[in-house]
DNA sequence: GGCGTTCATTGACAGTCGTCTATACGTTGA
DNA sequence: TCAACGTATAGACGACTGTCAATGAACGCC
């Protein structure tokens, strides 16, 4: 993971001094790291508990309360939502029973970055 | 294609008004439509193909200018090149023998709108 | 017309991924 | 300490994906 993180960063800064995206050739080892990134986000259970847990009160939502609007069972979400907390994407913190995941924005405007 | 092309559009603009990113909860139709346009991109010799072009003179390569960088077989170079052609990301043009490519900004842009 | 070149398609195969059921783990309250 | 609850992990299975070798199709040139 901390591979991935250093890798877009080095894309979305450049190698040395200025901001690349894609106006630059990439290397195998930078391409991989950045499409593990891309593919986390790229799969419709997943960007629709973004969109949950941003559009929640506090940007921050609980599994019990993922579960259901997805359709899809506890241990499939749990999984889903381990993806995206090892791309950095969401940070989990428990509180007591309960699992409370929160976006890192900064991780998907690098996403962005990169893209454009 | 059409259908994933509205889709984005959807996420991008708004339901009716107003731009929503993931701001605002995803149905599943449009999170599939999404996650296919990002799984096009989330893999790394598409990322390289995308950037080889985009740094290339006149923003556009042919086939015969891909493959060896990307030290894949021709036939796998091109299944990538229609990958990201009918996600809509890339433009083919045919000159002769050759086909050309190039990038489709605005696809791109529209997929860093909805990821921030 | 025949041939070489460039690209696309087909078919096959290994590897990855999303999903489920079953089970284990950790915390809380009695 | 034990039971109940929320979550995580393990294992299995079907589906999809990336890759290649072989083949086909379109075009320009002699």
């Amino acid at each position: 993971m901390a591979r991935v993180t250093q890798a877009v960063k080095a894309v979305v800064a450049g190698p040395a001094c200025c901001p690349t995206g894609l106006n630059t050739p990439l290397e195998r080892d930078t391409a991989e790291a950045l499409a593990q990134l891309l593919k986390a986000v790229a799969d419709p259970a997943r960007l629709q508990l973004l969109a949950l847990i941003k559009s929640s009160p506090g940007a921050e939502a609980c599994v019990c309360d993922l579960t259901e609007p997805l359709g899809l069972s506890q241990p499939t979400v749990s999984h889903h939502l381990k993806v995206l907390t090892d791309a950095g994407i969401l940070l989990r913190e428990r509180r007591g029973i309960w699992s409370w995941f929160s976006i890192v924005p900064e991780r998907l405007a690098e996403l962005a970055a990169v893209i454009n």
